[in-house]
DNA sequence: TGATTATATAGCTTAATAGCTAAATAGTCA
DNA sequence: TGACTATTTAGCTATTAAGCTATATAATCA
């Protein structure tokens, strides 16, 4: 289940789309255009980022109104420290 | 520089193996015994994590001890933090 | 030196991913 | 309805990644 997040977040340009989004929602292209890859790529990525529950859509006349689902974010942060944070590692062999 | 990272640890047997190291130092073997992959898989894993210079190895006789590089980590997730945590998001569309 | 142990590397196969262009879908507006 | 706009989906290619088996390397010990 954080598989998907951890795959969404190895990716330079989802890790942009994210930092874009927290911003504020934006529209596809508005995103695209910060990119220079075309568009329909832009739209895989946020695809993938869709799929790992990362962002969420809504129609809005023909625009699509991307925004960022903060709570799996913040879900996925939280697990992160859990894992790896705090933990320390002494020289214990 | 932060992209050997994220690609390193979007592979959930990297990160079990991240766990492992937390405990403290453990040798190829060791760490090998925990899964269900063959050695060779397993040392290709170490190397992806080495790469990213997030273990340390170190031959010890014919053993070769692996460490958790915890600096590398703890930068990361600060830099993590410092990116996608924190940040509200009203909507402001 | 030769045998044994621990580990890495090479070489292969299969699957997944990122990028592209072209075409389809969905909504708006005259 | 027809033209136009925004976006997604399909289908392709090239690259990367994960797994395996077989082999190489490096250290130890008799």
């Amino acid at each position: 289940m954080n598989e998907g997040i951890f795959k969404a977040m190895s990716d330079s340009t989802r890790r942009k789309i994210i930092e874009l989004l927290k911003e504020g929602p934006k529209t596809a292209g508005e995103i695209s255009s910060h990119f220079s890859y075309t568009q329909p790529t832009i739209s895989r990525h946020l695809n993938v980022l869709k799929n790992a529950n990362l962002v969420i859509d809504q129609r809005e006349g023909n625009f699509i109104i991307y925004r960022l689902n903060t709570t799996i974010l913040q879900e996925w942060l939280g697990w992160i420290f859990e894992h790896f944070g705090g933990g320390d590692n002494d020289e214990k062999e």
